[in-house]
DNA sequence: GTCAAGCCGATTGTCTGACAATCTTCATAT
DNA sequence: ATATGAAGATTGTCAGACAATCGGCTTGAC
């Protein structure tokens, strides 16, 4: 077999990275909540067609990360106070079951993975990029979440993260919430380690519930 | 203001509904797990345009109902059952929850809406008709769902239950299945009826296992 | 001046038709 | 029997078109 020279003069475009491109324009706030896209212009911009651009709005639609009005097009839902709260509710549900399945069956490897993701997260907190926080408090999760063992649980925390991805800049910039989080996950994590289900799942609640407290705060303040 | 003679001489093709039409098909079993769906073929089906069906295979894809591979085009995944466990213990978190804050906070109006969907189901449950088995108990769920308080938890779970639909038609057909469930059900609902909250959550986790065994039985008979 | 009616541009919903890239299948040759 | 290759089927993507609908602006009436 001739080796694979991976030559593509014309390669079709990609587009299966449009999502992607999308939503991460979404998670960097590039959209205000409650402004419109247009098709035209997210196509010049994405450089494809309608209908491609069309199929993406859809997934996202789906993620429920933009919303279409019918003969309105898409935009960026506003989040409410309300909804958020549910949703930081579900997800205390879902952290606190998968943190305490971590806590009896992370593998060593594993968890040297998670000892790193939390220096990290350590690093980010000292300094004050508040992006660097998200990022790396993000990967501590996904560690957490990957090794709980039921992939449903990840995948369904995934989908909610992302829908307050808004708000968790905003929160992690409040002052000193960046160091009281770097408690709270070092709590978790020492849990974890010690196989500690039960201190896992009261450690993971404890901090659920002080980011949805953060999360308030910033956004009463307009943040 | 002329009134609206909702005259439509060629009425523009609602294919918002296109989603629900395959969404339903797929729901009654129509294909077979693992067949691959080809574009071509459901356009005239369905009566409409490529990039239109595109757009709705999109958000099923996002749903989890289909899978599309590249070059391969959308197909319905083959469910493992490592998967449908994963869902089930994510589904008995959600209805435990929403289980116990119903019994706290239910208006008794919607307590009788509650009865009276239990009634449906006992109904169903002595008759052989097994879809209306699935749709009776499918309300009151929904019903126990909707008033838990949290919309997001209502949302995930009618994510959840609709991937595994493909089992809940066929455990609900198992001998004598139909009645321990009626038993089960009637079990949460006095519990909430009587506002109990944690004979709410125990019912209901009852229910979710049993449940659960029920469809590896019928998984394990390949029924 | 304020409010209603109606017009106009902007945008979406949808279709048709096209074509290259890729996968499948099957026949052929070694 | 296996590898080769060619034909057909299917997907990925685009361009262009047009009606339906929405939003705002102008106009006109009171």
């Amino acid at each position: 077999m001739p080796p694979d020279l991976n030559l593509r003069i014309s390669p079709r475009t990609v587009q299966r990275e449009t999502v992607d491109k999308l939503r991460l324009a979404i998670f960097s706030g590039l959209f205000q909540p409650g402004s419109r896209l247009i098709e035209s212009q997210l196509c010049t911009q994405l450089g494809i067609s309608r209908p491609s651009l069309r199929e993406a709005l859809r997934s996202l639609e789906a993620e429920r990360l933009i919303e279409i009005v019918p003969n309105r097009g898409p935009s960026i839902p506003a989040l409410s106070w309300e909804v958020a709260t549910a949703i930081y509710e579900v997800r205390e549900l879902l952290e606190v079951e998968a943190a305490g399945r971590c806590a009896l069956r992370i593998s060593p490897e594993q968890l040297r993975e998670l000892e790193k993701s939390l220096s990290a997260f350590e690093e980010a907190a000292s300094s004050n990029d508040s992006l660097a926080q998200v990022m790396t408090a993000a990967d501590f999760y996904s560690i957490i979440l990957a090794n709980c063992g039921n992939p449903i649980l990840e995948e369904v925390h995934r989908g909610l993260v992302a829908r307050i991805s808004f708000f968790r800049g905003r929160s992690m910039s409040l002052e000193g919430r960046a160091q009281s989080s770097l408690a709270e996950m070092r709590e978790i994590f020492e849990s974890i380690a010690a196989g500690d289900e039960k201190a896992a799942r009261k450690a993971s609640k404890q901090h659920v519930l002080r980011a949805k407290a953060a999360a308030k705060i910033s956004m009463d303040n307009g943040i």
